[in-house]
This record gives C-alpha cells, sequence and structure tokens, in this order.
DNA sequence: CGATTAATTGAACCTGGTCAATCGGAGTGG
DNA sequence: CCACTCCGATTGACCAGGTTCAATTAATCG
C-alpha cells in the first residue's frame, strides 16, 4: 500500500516548507503511485520523453550526461525531497540522465496531468518555478567551481555542499553523514580525473579537513572546509515539496 | 515614447513562439517602462534583490558571478528576448550580476506584479517555467563543455552556439554575424585562460573553421565545427517571449 | 601625446591527466 | 571454504594541456 501524503515522512523536515493540509491533498490527487528502484537503475534517461515525473522520497541517485566521445559530465546529486524530470515536464525530452545509487523510494506522477495541475494549481505552480530557479542558481555555482577553483578548493566546495544537504535533511549525527557515491561519480561531477580526486581526496584526509571513505563522509570544521572552497556559507533556504 | 508591445520587433521572428493579441495586451500591462544601457552598465547585481524584471529587446550582454578570490566565471551570454531576473524575481536574490556589452534596450516589469501576473496568467506561468527549464538544460551542457570538452573542443562549442542563436535571430548574413564580446569574456565562460584562448582561436583561424575578430564571427561550414565540438545539431525549439 | 584596453606571441613552468600496477572487499561458483 | 572475478580505492612515474609571466602591437580616447 502506498503511503499517503498527509503522511509524507519529508514534510517534517526542516529543510522543506511545511505543505498545507490543502496542498496535501492536491498533492495526492496528482500522485500515481510508488516505486521502489535498486542501486543502479536508470529512471529517467537523457534524451528521453519520459510519461512520470518523480519526488525522491528516500535515498540517493545522480543526475549525469554523456558526450558523443563517451565522456560522462555529473550535473549533480539527487537527495531527498528532489523533484525529478522537469525538464521532461517542460520540455518534453530530458537534457540528462537519472540513475540510483542506493536503494530508492520515488513518489510518481504522470506528465500528462502536469500541464493541468500546474495550470489549476498556482501556488504550486510557483513552487515549481522556485525550484528551477534553485536549480539553475547551484548549476551557476557548479559552473564557477569547475571554471574557477582549483582540484582542492572544489572538492572541498563539493563536500560541503553535500555536508549542508546532509544537515538539513538530518542525515548528519557526529559530523558525519551517509554519502553513497563513487571517487569516479565526483571526479566526472568536477572535471577532475579518477587519479587526481583520490590523490585530493586523500590530501584532505591527511590535513584532517574531511575524510570521505566506505561511503561516510566525515567533516569536523566545516567552516575551515569552506574557507578552503573559497565559500561563503549561508543557510539554504528551505525548499518547496513537489 | 515606449513602444507598444503589439509592436514588438521580437515578437516576428521565428525564434520565438508568436504571442497572441491577448498575451500581447497582458504583458502590456504589465510592462512599466523600457530601459535603454550604455556597454558596460551593470543591470541586474549578484546578491542583489532587485526591483526589477526585463526583457531584453535589442543589444548583448553578459551573466557572470564572481568567486571570492577575484576570479570570474562567465554563466552566459544575454541575446535579445532573453528574460532577465528570474532569479530575483523568484529567489529574492539574484546568483549573478548581469551586465550589457552594447547598447541594449530593455523592456522592464515590476517585481512587486510578478508573482500577481505569474498566478493570473498560467499560461504565461508555463512559459516562464519553460525558459527555467531551457536556461538548466543549457547550464548542463555548459557544465560538460568546460568539465569534459577539450580547449578546442570548447571554444568551437562556444561558436556554435553563438552561431546558432545568431540564425535564429537573423542576425546572420554571409556566414558571419556580430559577436561584440571580448576574448577574456569567453576565456571566462570556458574556465580557460585568455592566453590559451586567444591560441586556440587562431587554431581555428588557421584550419578555416571559424574566425572571430574585430566583434565578426565568421562561420562557413557550422557542420564540420560542430563535429569538431562533439556537438549534435538539432533546431533549436521556438522560445516563448516574455 | 600619454593612458588604457584588447589582441597577440614566446618561453618557462605546473597542475592535473594518463598509464600501469597493486590491493582489498564483495560476490559467485564449485 | 577456496579460487576466481569484478569493482573501487590507492599509489608511483611520466607526461602534456593549459597557465603564468612578460613583452609587444594596435586601437581608442580624453
Amino acid at each position: 500500500m502506498s503511503t499517503e501524503c498527509r503522511y509524507c515522512p519529508l514534510n517534517k523536515k526542516d529543510a522543506f516548507v511545511t505543505l498545507t493540509k490543502e496542498d496535501l491533498e492536491n498533492m495526492q490527487k496528482f500522485k500515481v503511485g510508488e516505486l521502489t528502484v535498486e542501486p543502479g537503475t536508470t529512471i529517467l534517461m537523457e534524451g528521453s520523453n519520459a510519461p512520470q515525473l518523480y519526488t525522491t522520497l528516500s535515498g540517493m541517485g545522480i543526475r549525469d550526461k554523456k558526450l558523443k566521445n563517451g565522456e560522462r559530465q555529473v550535473l549533480n546529486f539527487v537527495f531527498p525531497g528532489d523533484f525529478l524530470g522537469l525538464q521532461a515536464g517542460m520540455l518534453g525530452e530530458m537534457g540528462h540522465t537519472v540513475e540510483a545509487r542506493t536503494h530508492m523510494r520515488l513518489c510518481v506522477f504522470n506528465r500528462s496531468d502536469f500541464l493541468n495541475f500546474f495550470k489549476i494549481h498556482p501556488n504550486r505552480a510557483f513552487d515549481i518555478t522556485w525550484l528551477a530557479a534553485v536549480e539553475e542558481h547551484f548549476l551557476g555555482e557548479t559552473l564557477a567551481t569547475i571554471g574557477q577553483r582549483s582540484a582542492l578548493q572544489a572538492i572541498s566546495w563539493a563536500l560541503v555542499k553535500f555536508f549542508e544537504r546532509g544537515l538539513a535533511l538530518g542525515m548528519v549525527s557526529q559530523n558525519t553523514m551517509p554519502l553513497p557515491y563513487t571517487q569516479r561519480d565526483l571526479a566526472d561531477a568536477l572535471g577532475l580525473s579518477l587519479v587526481h580526486t583520490n590523490k585530493t581526496l586523500s590530501k584532505l584526509r591527511d590535513s584532517q579537513l574531511a575524510s570521505w571513505s566506505d561511503h561516510v563522509l566525515q567533516i569536523n570544521d566545516i567552516d575551515k572546509l569552506a574557507k578552503a572552497a573559497l565559500l561563503d556559507r549561508s543557510t539554504p533556504a528551505k525548499r518547496p515539496l513537489m
């Protein structure tokens, strides 16, 4: 049996704007089911015209795209609460692939209902656009990272970003959070080689700034790490949940 | 005297979805004036809470952001028809700066009317989100460029992108279009040094693939250049105009 | 005419890439 | 339980694409 929206476990997290009872009911009508996938599963495929949109209830994934020569660029990392498939919903075609990296539970919506939903619920439409604007903002930061930061700065930046999301989602305890990605994923996200990513991570470990191994990230002094990353820290705004 | 929307010169261009008479009237009510700026003028400032949003009527500009160490990342280039200030409109704060590179004419909207406009005109709200999704899509491609393409591939990619926009806007004649940016702008957009950008451009010139000098870009065989850029060419979709 | 900005070129240098080998853990089949 | 394989992490050696430094040219401008 599929969980009802009003019991949505994410809606209580302080990473998100709490949805009103009415909003929850509207989402309930829009929702057509839940999907559970195993690590490695492709959820949305680059270039495809996906019939469904998703909200991540739990688990983590990755968004990436491939160049014609086979190179891969990771665009960002999928965390609980992320809305997947906006591009398919708006443009009719995904510009990237979404793939599960852990067991994931997803809330499923039909693309065919999307347009209607958007027009009937202006407040939620606004929220969707808000999410798109945040995404654009974040991609801009990522661009600046790949384009201008050194390898050490870039990796520090990425780890701080992970940790901030982990904090907002309550995934951090004892300065530690799960981070189920591979070094290759991070390398492809930052435009670095796997080898250099590995060496840079071990440099960070040696300098006691951050340690990431066995799928666990530990950061003791995040401000210090953020400084090494040339990063201004600011409490991220609460996100709307779809 | 400010030009009326129904005479908007952009609405006829085949780069854009033609707005209906009704849409034009709605835009007219939303529009509060026109702004003309000279090259070098900052239109929107990173970190600011801009009170106004703009649509580019004519001229070209640049979006960029700065890191704490002074490095600059160019996010993309502003062409006629571009909507400026979505981030301010949605998030209340710009994530980047917008600056004029030529004389520009801008259509001005008040941010305070934006929310209302968004909720009253669901079709236009959809268009705004559509634009946001396209922007996200494009930033993803840019990310892949900086992260994975070589300098030669990246610069080829950028020149093809410029040319495609120029074609859609009717700015190309005799395989030539105006491109009023500096080599520094392009270097900062692609995460390359100015010197290497210069040398790579002259390599392209030597190989007869593309030549950009004196603010004029010339591409004779765009397919060949696109191939060198590892780029799949596809006719860009018509954009909605705000 | 001096000052400033953009383009250009050469040379030395270095960050990060490539190649290659090893190690350790997880899963699998016998 | 062991041999085998696969995948991710790790390390060392070498190399190159691209950066940095520096100097020159050319155009614009007050």
